[in-house]
RNA sequence: GCCGAAGUGGCGGAAUGGUAGACGCGCACGACUCAAAAUCGUGUACCGCAAGGUGUGAGGGUUCGACUCCCUCCUUCGGCACCA
């Protein structure tokens, strides 16, 4: 008797099942034939498990499942990402303890996980919160201590009033704060940096060698922000002290008429003689109070001069010095020279001011000789030339109107051309010049080339609890120390308020204090921030290959753990397929990338990239907008979950559209899916009449283009389409017999998409031994290989051919698939449909398109 | 401002330069039902009774043939943004 499909039942049993028979657990060491497919870890939120994480972790199983059926030993972990500000601002409001209330959403989130039916491997499991992990993260530190990769400095710092704490550059997104949307204040403190730029140049080269997609490449590229130029000494007059300034265009270093400082330089206070401090003292406060935000939003640029005058290298001449908020100091050296000429700002800059002093100066003649020369001028010019002339002549004419604009000081010229009023330089192309001029400063000791990154160092401390503790003491002089290792993991205390008071949550233990003092001695003192959490991502991947023996932590000093395996890491590294947002571009993804360099010259693992291959999954919307608790439009799969079943849930947010572009929430659909699963469960599952039934040659020509587009499909991870290439399997076959073979490799064919309906098929179609899965004879669909077509078995005996004539279609013929062309050609010309345009007509061409269609041309 | 991606029915979306709209949702009609739901069947880009015509953001180009390639423009989304 026919009976409906229930979801519920059926996915509880084979969970069970795959959980018993231990289906997804890897052995790391004895593994032939690695892949590690990875997720983000997500934190364990109150918010629990919503759309957005189905919509990642659901579609990266069904690529573990299908790399697993190609014979691959998957390896698919999971964790939790616990440390961070959601937990303590909850604890600040209820007084729950962060440890308690992350420790409840992470047994929630692990249940809820299991719910998808994911391949991972939970005895793997990590939590960044857990002594065993933090003391991993603590020992990072260590290393990059030991090894000078981490220092304190004094110095301005990205400061969220909200957070009431520190942030990294990364975590600074339209000046706002990347957590909570805070504008951020710069604040000067002595505070905790990993050396990410010794890393710079190797960030941009390995990048080449990595799977990731263009975009993120790209944005990493651009956060490095490689630029080549030149430092260059300027004399000051009357003083001792020299301003470096950096720039890209030294070989317009003739043009430089002025030198801006930035307003925080060092050596304004000193170079600015007493009739000009007043002014420069108002500006200065003016500068400071205004915001990031306010300062790259301002079109007009302001300024004002030192009163003091610097000697360009060159021609000797005196340029005054001016301050001026368009200069930043924390990009270069915090002083540039002013080439009004051939830089925008400096031109909007000097423009203005001309009365006062600053002069433009033109040391690059626009040179229609320069290979695209027109291009620079105007980018739309090919194509259209005005008025019928030549190329020559637009050439000349647009010569001659920006010459003139750029040699009168009118305009700035920003291209390619011919150097003048340049002494030695004169009569050079740009790139020449920059050459010389560098050789020219480097042998009379006026500066030399270097090569400027606009990243900054990572800075890690946070004023914050819910972290971990960095793994630091100070002796009563106030020198750092590392905490020895032995002391590992140096505990987060846990006798402290959560309010937020600006200071770190840390400094009101007693017993952190006490402990320091008991363990160091007298007047000791700990350090009281925690790391960044992304500190603690930067090397999670790591430690899934290294879990921590079961049972209770041992005790500080015997944990009895490496850091990580080297014959592990070096057969499961890099990470074959790594799947997570494109929001962490330019956080994590680079964080990771550079501990792993570290880590690597620090000689703990054999790798300098920790991710081979990277897909960034689409975002998933509601009404348009981002989910988000504060808007309340997170849309929870629970109650979908519960009605239809995850196999249901799962393939319909992948039926959506393609994994990577995401989509709009919706539930208006979702019974398309559960109707094609209860139709797969009628036609295939529930079908021992059919058993003994042979295929027909429909029946296998359907089968073997459906294996064929199916896996064409998870290729390219478009799920959506190897999905509806299921679906019209079964519209094919439908009413048709077919052999239980054939229902087995359809089986196969949905397992990585609906994994506990493709078990309950393989059962019921009798896969071998499936009942009977153990551990060590794991025959669960999902241990199947995955189906190969025949391209022989592909071909259907007639073939349909459109007709176009003048390209438009004007009838079809049905022809035997091994028909001449010839005879094609013929046919197509009797088509009687056909013949009615070809009537009275001179047929010019005719084009046969194999298997496709015929294009006659009148 | 710069860089990148994308614009296809009522909706989600599909199409190695070769029959645009697969597959699904929705909708309409029909079957079953006392009725409804569920299910099944048929139809469903637009205009037109039809013949036919028009259609992939807009305009142009290459081609026998363009959603696909080239140029210009518009819109949306992402990223960067005084980086010297």
């Amino acid at each position: 008797m026919p009976y409906d499909y229930d979801p519920s039942s059926v996915e509880a049993k084979w969970r069970k099942r795959w959980e018993e028979a231990r289906a997804y657990t890897v052995d790391l060491k004895s593994a032939k034939n690695p892949y590690y497919s990875l997720v983000m870890f997500p934190y364990p939120s109150g918010d629990k498990l919503h759309v957005g994480h189905w919509y990642n972790f659901a579609p990266a199983d069904s690529w573990s499942r299908y790399m697993r059926m190609h014979g691959k030993q998957v390896f698919a972990p999971i964790g939790f990402d616990a440390f961070g500000l959601p937990a303590e601002n909850y604890a600040v409001k209820t007084g729950v303890p962060p440890a308690k209330s992350t420790a409840e959403n992470v047994k929630t989130m692990i249940k809820q996980l299991k719910r998808i039916g994911t391949m991972y491997d939970w005895e793997k499991m990590v939590n960044t919160s857990d002594p065993s992990y933090y003391q991993w993260t603590q020992w990072l530190f260590i290393q990059m201590f030991k090894n000078k990769l981490a220092y304190k400095k004094l110095g301005n710092v990205n400061f969220c009033p909200s957070c009431q704490t520190v942030l990294a550059n990364e975590q600074v997104w339209e000046g706002k704060c990347e957590r909570c949307g805070t504008e951020v204040q710069q604040k000067a403190l002595s505070q905790w940096y990993w050396k990410i730029t010794q890393y710079s140049q190797k960030l941009l080269d390995n990048l080449d060698g990595l799977e990731w997609p263009e975009k993120t490449k790209l944005m990493q590229k651009n956060w490095i922000g490689r630029s080549e130029g030149a430092e260059i000494s300027f004399d000051i007059k009357g003083h001792d002290e020299k301003i470096k300034v950096f720039t890209t265009r030294q070989d317009t270093l003739f043009g430089a008429t002025f030198i801006v400082l930035a307003p925080e330089h060092p050596l304004v206070d000193k170079i600015t003689p007493a009739n000009h401090q007043g002014i420069v003292r108002v500006y200065k406060e003016q500068a400071r109070k205004k915001t990031e935000l306010q300062r790259t939003s301002e079109k007009v640029k302001t300024g004002e001069h030192t009163g003091a005058y610097a000697i360009n290298p060159v021609n000797g001449k005196e340029i005054p010095i001016w301050i001026a908020d368009y200069v930043l100091l924390n990009y270069g050296t915090g002083a540039v020279m002013g080439v009004p000429g051939h830089d925008e700002r400096d031109f909007d800059f000097a423009e203005p001011r001309q009365d006062k002093g600053l002069h433009i100066q033109c040391v690059i003649e626009p040179d229609a000789a320069t290979p695209n020369f027109l291009a620079q001028v105007h980018p739309n010019f090919f194509g259209r030339i005005p008025d019928g002339k030549t190329i020559d002549e637009a050439q000349d004419s647009l010569k001659e109107s920006y010459g003139k604009e750029v040699l009168e000081g009118k305009k700035c010229w920003k291209g390619e051309g011919k150097i003048i009023n340049s002494d030695f330089l004169n009569g050079l192309t740009v790139h020449e010049a920059k050459k010389k001029m560098i050789a020219w400063l480097e042998n009379e000791d006026r500066g030399r080339g270097i090569i400027n990154y606009r990243l900054r160092d990572w800075l890690v401390s946070r004023q914050r609890y819910w972290g971990a503790p960095i793994p630091i003491v100070y002796d009563p002089e106030g020198n750092a120390h590392p905490v020895p290792e032995e002391h590992l993991p140096w505990m987060l205390p846990t006798d402290v308020e959560f309010k937020p008071t600006g200071k770190s949550p840390l400094t009101e233990s007693k017993e952190f204090i006490a402990r320091t003092e008991k363990i160091f001695g007298k007047g000791w003192r700990p350090e009281f921030d925690t790391m960044d959490t992304f500190v603690c991502s930067s090397f999670y991947y790591l430690r899934y290959l290294t879990p921590p023996p079961p049972g209770p932590l041992p005790p500080a000093g015997e944990r009895g753990s490496v850091f990580v395996d080297p014959a592990i890491e070096k057969k499961w590294l890099p990470v074959s397929m790594y799947i997570g947002g494109p929001e962490h571009a330019c956080m994590h993804l680079i964080y990771a990338r550079f501990v792993m360099m570290a880590l690597k010259d620090f000689g703990f693992v054999s790798h300098e990239e920790p991710f081979q291959k990277l897909v960034h999954q689409g975002l998933i919307t509601n009404n348009g907008a981002k989910m988000s608790k504060s808007k309340g439009n997170v849309v929870s799969p629970d109650s979908f979950v519960e009605r239809y079943g995850s196999d249901v849930f799962r393939m319909y947010l992948m039926f959506m559209g393609p994994f990577r572009d995401g989509g709009d929430w919706s539930d208006t659909g979702i019974k398309g899916i559960d109707r094609f699963v209860q139709k797969v469960w009628r036609m295939v599952g529930e079908r021992e009449q059919l058993s003994t039934a042979a295929d027909s040659k429909e029946v296998t020509v359907a089968l073997h283009q459906t294996i064929k587009k199916v896996t064409e499909s998870m290729e390219k991870m478009h799920f959506n389409t190897a999905i509806s290439a299921l679906m019209e399997f079964l519209n094919a076959v439908e009413g048709k017999s077919f052999s239980n073979e054939t229902a087995q490799m359809f089986a196969r064919l949905i397992s990585p998409i609906a994994p506990h309906l493709a078990e309950e098929l393989w059962e019921a179609l009798g896969g071998p031994s499936s009942a009977k899965a153990t551990e060590d004879k794991k025959d669960f669909v999902i241990d199947q290989s995955w189906p190969t077509y025949d391209p022989k078995l592909l071909v259907t005996d007639t073939m349909t051919i459109a007709v176009q004539v003048n390209g438009k279609l004007r009838g079809q013929i049905d022809v035997a698939s091994d028909a001449s062309e010839k005879d094609i050609l013929a046919a197509a010309k009797a088509e009687p449909h056909v013949q009615k345009y070809l009537e009275g007509q001179v047929l010019k061409k005719e084009i046969y398109i194999k298997g496709r269609l015929v294009s006659l041309v009148i």
